[in-house]
DNA sequence: ATGGTAGCGCTGCTA
């Protein structure tokens, strides 16, 4: 089972490398954020005729996330259900039973300054996430929670942890926010694999960020333990962020024996 | 140099 995730900044504008990538990787499951469309212009016949069943969740303009499986597809929800969302009318989260595990694809608020209503409510998104998982799905099943978490897990994660200071993506209380999730039970995939710093996800599109190594490890496969257990083989395909028209994200994988 | 680039969509916002 491999499952991967990646922020494609518009699915519109990144349709055909979409398509490629998915000739070559072959993941059985992709989460995918900032979809930046609505529902009714998601290309539902282009991912049918590649071999892959797809939920999508958006508003439109901004956020939106889907899920593409080619292992079934099943049980689709959409949102916090009941629970109040610190963002509503954001599309930022979906879930699906893929096969033998849950998937939940997340789009995290970026938070955009500390100190503002907007990183406020980053926090009390990211601790309704925690309890929506509690009331919705169990820690002793198969579950991975996958996506755009906009936190840097720690120091290792980012190219220049000076350069951070005072800024979103690092500080004590959105780490503090993962550490709760870790508590509930799921584990960061990657990091159960591989130990060693420079291994980035995003870079920015300004400055020529990604030929300068200045990146960031904040798209994360979060797995209860069942399924994390089962973790054998992790990789970021940095080729995805190269050549023409990339996304500002590189896809992350995540192979399970399940 | 208080910068830079990309996407959406048409003006400035978001990241």
């Amino acid at each position: 089972m491999r499952l991967a995730t990646w922020n494609v900044n518009s699915l519109k504008a990144r349709l055909p490398r979409v398509e490629e990538w998915l000739g070559y990787a072959h993941p059985d499951v992709l989460c995918l954020q900032e979809t930046k469309m609505a529902d009714d212009a998601f290309p539902q016949l282009t991912f049918e005729a590649l071999g892959y069943e797809g939920a999508h969740y958006g508003e439109g303009r901004w956020n939106g996330v889907a899920i593409l499986s080619r292992v079934g597809l099943t049980d689709v929800r959409t949102g916090f259900g009941d629970l109040d969302d610190p963002y509503e009318g954001d599309a930022r989260v979906l879930a699906a039973r893929c096969g033998p595990l849950e998937a939940v694809s997340v789009y995290v608020p970026n938070g955009r300054e500390v100190g503002t209503e907007f990183y406020d409510r980053k926090l009390a998104w990211l601790e309704r996430l925690r309890e929506w998982l509690d009331a919705e799905f169990s820690a002793d099943s198969p579950l991975v929670v996958a996506g755009d978490f906009n936190v840097a897990p720690d120091d290792r994660d980012v190219w220049d942890p000076a350069a951070f200071d005072g800024a979103t993506h690092v500080t004590e209380a959105e780490r503090a926010a993962l550490s709760a999730l870790e508590r509930w039970g799921l584990d960061d995939t990657f990091r159960r694999l591989y130990d060693d710093d420079g291994l980035y996800s995003y870079w920015d599109y300004r400055r020529g960020d990604f030929h300068q190594h200045r990146g960031m490890r904040i798209d994360l496969v979060y797995a209860t333990r069942p399924a994390a257990e089962a973790a054998r083989f992790a990789t970021i395909d940095r080729n995805a962020r190269k050549g023409k028209q990339p996304s500002d994200h590189a896809p992350v994988i995540v192979d399970f024996d399940l």
